[in-house]
DNA sequence: TATGAATGAGCGTTCATTCAT
DNA sequence: GATGAATGAACGCTCATTCAT
């Protein structure tokens, strides 16, 4: 599975998407598939390199160096995570319930498509004195965003229970998502899709009052 | 704070309480200080062992290896959470929904409280080949365990929606306290504990059907 | 002294002889020296990268562990002896005995040339378990079959004493052509070459029979 | 096997041969077999006082340090080894040839008996700058007079070859017998003790002209 | 653009030695 | 006499990074 959208190139040039970002787009896939399964610190640069069939020096010309590869990697799933829930809520008209649920379900399907991106998540953010602070900051905020928005809609159509503070609630789905959707990976591959969905709408309708 | 309840001496000899044990303790605290804020991977042991004000030598000679040391500090700290949740869960006749929400109430207690066994358990768990592999699967399954009895405590008392998997559930909810709990030490500190709390305990709302 | 003759680099590539080789050769120089004087659990690797003047990283480079360097230093050394073994014996028309002299000469101008050979060489063989074991057991194999040789052509042209069993034979004298030359190095430095062949040769003469 | 005879005390004191030698005695006969099978510097101070059964403060209390021990150890043995070759050479009356086949017999039959002390012999005699440099020489000396006084007496019955220096021919033999006994006990277990006699006595029946 | 030889700071671990008991 | 907890210097090895080609 190919895992780069964007890209940037090691300086600002114009454009050059053929030959240079086939480069960038294996060592992307290489990276994301090895630090995904052994964290950050355990895979080496030259783990990456090979796996991606390029030389160490390569990884260097391209990303400068092993952060800034772990940084673009970060910036780049969010890219792919947020257009997927964008399309699931974006379907205007429909139930804002129905879409919350469309919402979750894309991101059940996300984490099954990118259990690497989901592990780095997870084992780097919270981490209070690190490199990629400020890049989490700024991509949890993008993306509780999108829940946020969610939720505003469900609240705009059904009464729910005021005394449930708002970042909690999207945290809490958020998070939910993440460890249901890890867990599902490592310990209960049986699990289903929907069964992952339903545990986590429960929160959900537990908002809306009755 | 101090973070040990057993620990065992290098080897299974006749009982030595007194000398032996305060470095084992030393060390306990250091570690789970350092290697909750920068991973396991980012402590040296050197730092570890300047932190607790002994020698290298001695962390070897009292836990043998560094992976050793976190198996036990792993060990320690579910065994800490897992009395906290029982002695909440614990007080028979009450309402099992109020008991669930104090069971909740202990997790994010445990959450403030050990800050840094809540972001080792998330930045380590989940790695596919890991050292801790088999210790993790049993200290999750422990847990859950605990939680589920909570939840079936409420399903013999409230209606609940049975479309929804227990395994799911209970997943659900033990990634949300993680999660809830973490994202409020690092990005939202002003969070009161009862906001978080409700935001969690909305999953259970959800779950009984009315 | 250069010591190196095959070399091999680090995976199987082209051909790099100029400068690769150079820091492969300065590198065997340097071992060969110091794991003959000092043992090879006497070296530290940062000595032997130092002695080469290179860095301890380029020793892993090069070579990937401590245990490999030595076993190709061995390698090395056996195909030296080898190589000089088999020019002495090699004259053809000479008389057998005269060709088993000049062996042994050639044997103690080795031992003189790389004392260190010699000393890794009782050093390390007969250790039971050993990293080495198999590496031994080849080279030995390979060295006695030269000194096998030249026996049989004795045994071809004059009459032997068909009671000493051949392979004590050549163990007897590869074994004393290594502690003479050794002792000459430690104990006798004044002692010549020709007195020490004299009294290896001795064997050889009280194997042919009057 | 018991391996001490004589053994020093911690300090000079009387006599007092019961316990405390007991524990010399354990720690001398662990010592002789770790190290003679995986080297000096290959064993730990640990493992010889697990062996023994003993606490590792009492490997120091009773010998210093570890140099200390294995000195005594290698006094030890070249005492045990001269008084066999002592009590086959000493038969006065007897043929010197015969003697001296005797005297070699027992050379095997001490490295069969203690191959532990033969490794460790060559193992670290011949290195230069050692800390039993000393101990090496004057052991040496002491071995090489036996054999030296045994050939004497051949000399002095039989007509032997004048152009073979005296030095090295004790060397040689010295040297035979080692690394004939090391080689059955390694490579060649089935070859008997008097095919390994008869391959060393070559030497002699070589130096006797006929 | 890309390579790979070389680097060196730093890590986990070992182990001879000490010393209070 | 004997113990074993504690030490710290040193070791083998790793790996992110640099740079000449």
């Amino acid at each position: 599975m190919s895992t780069v959208l964007p890209g940037h190139p090691p300086a600002e040039k114009k454009l050059r998407p053929a030959r240079t970002n086939a480069t960038r787009q294996k060592l992307f896939d290489a990276s994301m598939e090895l630090i995904g399964e052994r964290g950050a610190a355990g895979v080496t640069v030259d783990e990456i390199a090979a796996a991606a069939g390029v030389s160490k020096g390569t990884v260097y010309y391209n990303f400068g160096s092993k952060s800034d590869l772990i940084a673009q990697l970060l910036r780049h799933g969010v890219d792919i995570l947020k257009a997927r829930l964008l399309s699931a809520s974006g379907d205007t008209g429909t139930d804002p319930l129905a879409a919350m649920e469309a919402m979750i379900g894309q991101a059940m399907d996300f984490m099954a498509d990118y259990p690497s991106f989901a592990r780095l998540w997870v084992s780097e953010n919270w981490r209070t004195p690190s490199v990629w602070q400020d890049t989490f900051a700024v991509l949890r905020t993008e993306l509780l965003a999108v829940i946020g928005e969610a939720i505003e809609a469900v609240a705009a159509v059904y009464p729910v229970d005021r005394s449930v503070s708002r970042g909690s609630l999207e945290t809490a789905i958020f998070g939910a998502c993440f460890v249901v959707g890890l867990d599902r990976q490592t310990y209960n591959p049986e699990r289903t899709r929907d069964q992952s969905v339903a545990a986590i709408m429960a929160i959900m309708r537990g908002y809306v009052v009755n």
